[in-house]
DNA sequence: CCCCGGGCTAAACTATTGTTCAGCAGTGTG
DNA sequence: CACACTGCTGAACAATAGTTTAGCCCGGGG
């Protein structure tokens, strides 16, 4: 056995260990799916060090969740972006983007752990969307105060909609990464959709003069 | 006990209830979630008719995902829309909300179990959303042969961005409900989401001319 | 009438999985 | 040197969950 173990004194803590295995394999699996000793096998501690650390494989969750949200929170916080709301929607998806890129640079799976937290109903994925859906409404709501959102508009709707076409790139990543051989957030790709993405808000795919053979308005047509 | 048992001749078989009620419980908490015994106590027998009929749990899942897959077959050829691919991009998401509507009224589960399915990966859920990607696809093809789409729209993402849209509505639905009160697919608020889904696709959100007291492209702003 | 077979039950059985606990190794302290 | 403390182990334990099995009920031939 060539046994490639680290020394002790070159690698973090049983309990950090624990803490970012299991949160790679609940990102991976789920909850449920995972047991105690998958985790100790990969964090490479025994089954009883879990428990002596976080009580419960139930514990073990709510710590995970902790420092999910602790990293995430500090990324709202982000510097880059420091004195409150953007102005601009361009400016909000370049936020949420550029969260999602620094995000997923650091941590690859809390970009996962957060896609199975909001299907998976949890209480605080549910208060990570509705602040998603705090920071969509004000931008749409600057944006109209701005006059940059015509009349008819559904001013219930628009921020929504927003909010599916970034979080449903979250949530459908691997399926886009089967179809096209790679993930939607690679840097080329994803800088790409982006772009898409404000376009389309913007001024949506029709072109400005009625083309050659179309009705001015393809909505109108029989 | 005032048992309020149907009787046996008034209701459907030991069987069939195992696979409409395992079809909800999965829908719900997943299938690692939900064990047999959970199965059998809202399916009203015993646990050893599951075993008895599927074989073990994993035959009972490739049973339901059968079932599920169905349904969802015997949908997607509706008659509503007969020959081929619809011919316009109204067209087509007003089929596709046809579809989610009349899929829902009668299994609303189906729709959480549709949920569920692409969460877990599962193999018949990757090809479900390539359906759905080839739906969208066409359509976005046909209506660039109209000459409906600008020159300067991408085509690779625009087909991703319309299903965003379209499936980030089914996957994050429990939110909306929560911000909301009510699912956005109860019909009034249904046909005013699916509206507002057209126009910002077609026109985007910009006013045609330029705002009283905003640069004429936003885009191009400082 | 007997017997067969399918649908079904309930208890027993087994494997898996979360939890507990007695104790070991290393480190620092009085 | 004794002592305590912390991080940690791994076997044992208990609960949970999937599976197996002996047998019941009942309708339909022979």
């Amino acid at each position: 056995m060539t046994e490639t173990k680290v020394r002790p004194t070159d690698r973090q803590s049983g309990k950090q260990r624990i803490l970012d295995e299991a949160m790679k394999l609940f990102a991976e699996r789920g909850f449920d799916s995972v047991t105690v000793r998958d985790i100790a096998a990969v964090a490479d501690v025994s089954v009883g060090l879990i428990n002596h650390h976080f009580g419960s494989k139930e514990g073990l969750r709510e710590a995970v969740d902790r420092q999910f949200i602790e990293q995430f929170e500090e990324v709202l916080q982000d510097p880059a972006q420091p004195d409150g709301q953007p102005q601009r929607l361009r400016d909000a998806s370049e936020w949420v983007d550029g969260w999602i890129e620094r995000h997923q640079a650091r941590w690859p799976v809390t970009v996962q752990y957060f896609r199975r937290a909001l299907l998976e109903e949890s209480e605080w994925g549910a208060n990570i969307f509705e602040r998603f859906y705090k920071i969509a409404r004000a931008t749409a709501d600057r944006m109209d105060a701005a006059g940059l959102v015509r009349g008819d508009i559904d001013r219930l709707w628009l921020p929504f909609l927003l909010i599916y076409l970034e979080i449903g790139t979250i949530l459908l990543d691997p399926y886009v990464k089967r179809l096209l051989g790679r993930s939607g957030f690679e840097a080329e790709l994803w800088k790409r959709r982006h772009r898409a993405y404000v376009k389309l808000i913007y001024h949506g795919v029709l072109p400005r003069r009625s083309p050659p053979d179309a009705a001015s308005d393809p909505e109108e047509q029989a």
